[in-house]
DNA sequence: ACTATTATTGTATTTTTTACAATATAATTA
DNA sequence: TAATTATATTGTAAAAAATACAATAATAGT
């Protein structure tokens, strides 16, 4: 093998993470883009939060690190999802230019692996660097963003609708700690694009022991007020043992 | 953000693709490996296919093109699995020796983008290179593999019973052309590790439009020769067309 | 002809999914 | 305070899917 490949035609290459992470307003999902800083005067310039990886790092300790630099947000479940990797991607010479800006490099290639995550949308954002800013974004109203940001969205939405099929507890995550039902049927609604109906969501619902009903109701809503419900995250691991 | 994070903290690394191939021999799952050339005398020194890849390539074409160098295998769906980041996956001194040896380049740090197909075990294989072999080795009887391959081939098969799971056809890419049932159900169990029941398995195959029973049998069997089948893709494409 | 081995198939039961709409309650308004 | 508005809450019947279970059929080899 060494002898029909000759050296120079491998690459050494910069690798980047960039993290989707989903919140969920009631209504719809959003996603939390950062500012790009840029000496080029643009109305917006937003991307997805991320960087190059370190040498002492791996990638997923790069994705909890950017997350936290560029959002505040320290404690967060990162699932690395997939590498994009094409040559084309960094082709865009405002992309190329602003990569020299920030890292102070000329850097032709970059893959980036990206990374997903659910997340609370009233969470407390707390951008470290005070010249960018964050904020949430409607998936159905992105702007056109650097390198393949839109495209890795796109893919990643695919990817959530997978997850949840598999488990479908991971939705809480996009739930304040106390909900209704009808705001955790909405919120399927929204990944699925589909309305559900509302008894038989309710009795699937309310077979499920984890999720727990509570004595407190909702307040100041101008209709019958409606029961809270909470994710009980001890009785959703211990939904498995008994079978065995 | 440029600011607080000095250039020389970032790295550039080699990235390469690794393929994990699965086959079916009619009782287990097995993977396919390499011989790794090398000068030290080893009895054997298996691994996955894999290699850096090109400066003009991106990962999914690397890892056609390795698979087809290493093992004749030209037309395949590989599908993206992971990818591999950790630094301490180069810290084997056999490792970065080999690497040096094969690519003529000091290799400190390497990532490495893993992808998985699914494969008739009796395809033809040409090894393109004539110092190494290529061969099936089944899942539970691995050696001891370099790098991190073998935590690869780890995390590959529970991802492929995820993907079976997701969609089901996928499967019949693990069978020839034309199967029994109890193969089929064969490579059901082996996947699962887990017994099925015949009756019940044939209820729900036969329910099935795109596995298409033949007019054919088995011959040579010491016993009733069992109905042929065969998966229909025509079939199995149209199947989601008529709910609309 | 007999044996060994695998192929083939049905029924009853349980579980899950689906379709469908009337009543209850909190806040607001007249 | 009675009426209105808006959403919450809940049951039943039918259909579909999954499960448990074992006797008979066919072929190759002796």
């Amino acid at each position: 093998m060494n002898t029909i490949l000759a050296k120079d035609h491998f690459m050494q290459t910069y690798v980047s993470v960039d993290c989707v992470v989903f919140g969920f307003d009631n209504t719809q999902l959003n996603v939390l883009l950062v500012e790009r800083n840029t000496q080029l005067p643009r109305l917006r310039d937003l991307k997805l939060p991320g960087s190059l990886i370190y040498q002492h790092e791996n990638a997923d300790e790069a994705a909890h690190r950017v997350l936290n630099e560029l959002t505040g947000i320290k404690k967060i479940t990162l699932k690395q999802f997939k590498s994009f990797t094409s040559p084309e991607r960094t082709r865009n010479p405002d992309d190329i230019g602003w990569l020299e800006f920030a890292y102070s490099n000329r850097i032709d290639r970059l893959i980036t692996i990206s990374y997903l995550s659910l997340c609370k949308i009233n969470r407390r954002l707390n951008n470290v660097s005070k010249y960018q800013s964050v904020e949430w974004c409607p998936v159905n109203e992105l702007p056109t963003m650097p390198f393949d940001h839109n495209q890795i969205v796109e893919e990643s939405l695919e990817e959530i609708r997978r997850w949840v099929e598999f488990d479908p507890a991971i939705v809480f995550e996009l739930l304040p700690s106390k909900f209704t039902e009808s705001e955790l049927r909405k919120l399927y609604e929204a990944i699925y694009r589909k309305e559900l109906d509302v008894r038989n969501f309710h009795k699937r619902i309310s077979g499920i022991k984890y999720i727990v009903p509570l004595e407190e109701r909702q307040t100041k809503v101008a209709h019958r007020a409606a029961r809270l419900f909470k994710f009980d995250k001890i009785l959703y691991n211990k939904r498995m043992t008994t079978i065995e």
